[in-house]
DNA sequence: TATTCCTTTCAGAGATTATTGAAAGAAACA
DNA sequence: TGTTTCTTTCAATAATCTCTGAAAGGAATA
């Protein structure tokens, strides 16, 4: 452990680089709430994205103030989203961590947890209810019947959007890092 | 107004058709949560989405259980967000709501809403993150330097990417209903 | 104009989520 | 083994978000 302060006690006015990453981690921790992420487990992440070096739990205290267990939680989640890596440096008992920052990866990471976590479960749900309302089909021929038709109709349309949109998502994952690029040149011929 | 109430307060078994239709709404309201909508708003659409005929705010009330004052501001919200309308009957004064049924109209309005909200205000602050670096650069060329060359190209990469992924949102928009489903078949292709 | 019917608003209550700090746990070291 | 150093956990607290219900606001009707 060496001890990097300059000269011990002086706060240090902010380099333009510190106040640059500072901005960026706030805005990036602000849309985190948007996305259903906390606010902090988002800033701890952006902290990371734009570190050169890795960084400690004490680190992530000091920069972005605030308590050993959140910074503990918080950066466990990101662990687990598989966003951030654990590592050890030699010399340091201390526990060191690096984002990866292959923007892609980031992104073929997050898709999949939000597909697995957001689409899925209401893909079985549709099926479900699909079943449940066919299983009573040649019983009721009542008033409801319209309703019912109407109904599977819309549960059909839902349904075969989102096995689209999935199927997509996991291609564009699958091409890797042009896929966008390329996608994005098909697609304007394909508008012409 | 005709009450539609088949013999007055008897509680009536629910219908398949009305636990499938329900189930529909618990799940929808659920996954709500995880994009940052809440849970009501969320409710009420998925009602509003599998209803045939128009519905006024008692009959949310009624069907969701909750106030007059959380019905109307979600209603309102819904309407903001483009995914349901409002409409009058004939001979009533009341207020009726319908539902934006065309699934790709929905997802076209939300990915328009997401990416406003969501997407350009973090490509406005890398913008603005990366002048700030910019502007300094010839001055410091001290042990920054790598740091300062190493940050830039992380929020370049990132700049990129979301604006490549912007685009090919912008042109699935574009192209309509049918895109998703074309698009897939020439990325299957793609892949091989 | 007064009345009725319906909608919106918003302060307070309630529910949920995030954060702290201290205690317990775990791993390296001597 | 005991000590040190670091990490995790979790009950209590704080902050945030959501919901209610009653009051005020509007618009159609008489």
């Amino acid at each position: 452990m060496v001890d990097k302060t300059p000269s011990a006690d002086i706060p240090a006015l902010p380099t333009p680089l510190e106040q640059s990453k500072a901005q960026f981690i706030r805005r990036w921790g602000e849309m985190g709430g948007y996305w259903g992420i906390n606010r902090t487990m988002a800033e701890i992440h952006a902290l990371l994205f734009v570190s050169t070096e890795p960084i400690c739990t004490d680190d992530v205290m000091a920069k972005l103030m605030i308590s050993r267990g959140n910074a503990s939680m918080n950066l466990r989640s990101l662990v687990d989203w598989g966003l951030i890596e654990r590592i050890h440096l030699r010399g340091d008992r201390k526990e060191y961590f690096v984002c990866r920052t292959d923007v892609w990866e980031m992104f073929e990471t997050i898709v999949r947890q939000r597909r697995r976590r957001e689409v899925e479960p209401i893909v079985e749900t549709i099926e479900h209810c699909k079943a449940m309302v066919n299983d009573i089909k040649p019983k009721a021929a009542d008033a409801d019947a319209e309703d019912v038709q109407v109904y599977k109709q819309r549960l059909d349309e839902m349904h075969k959007f989102l096995d689209a949109f999935g199927t997509i998502v996991d291609l564009m994952v699958k091409l890797g890092p042009g896929s966008l690029q390329r996608l994005s040149g098909m697609m304007t011929k394909l508008v012409k």
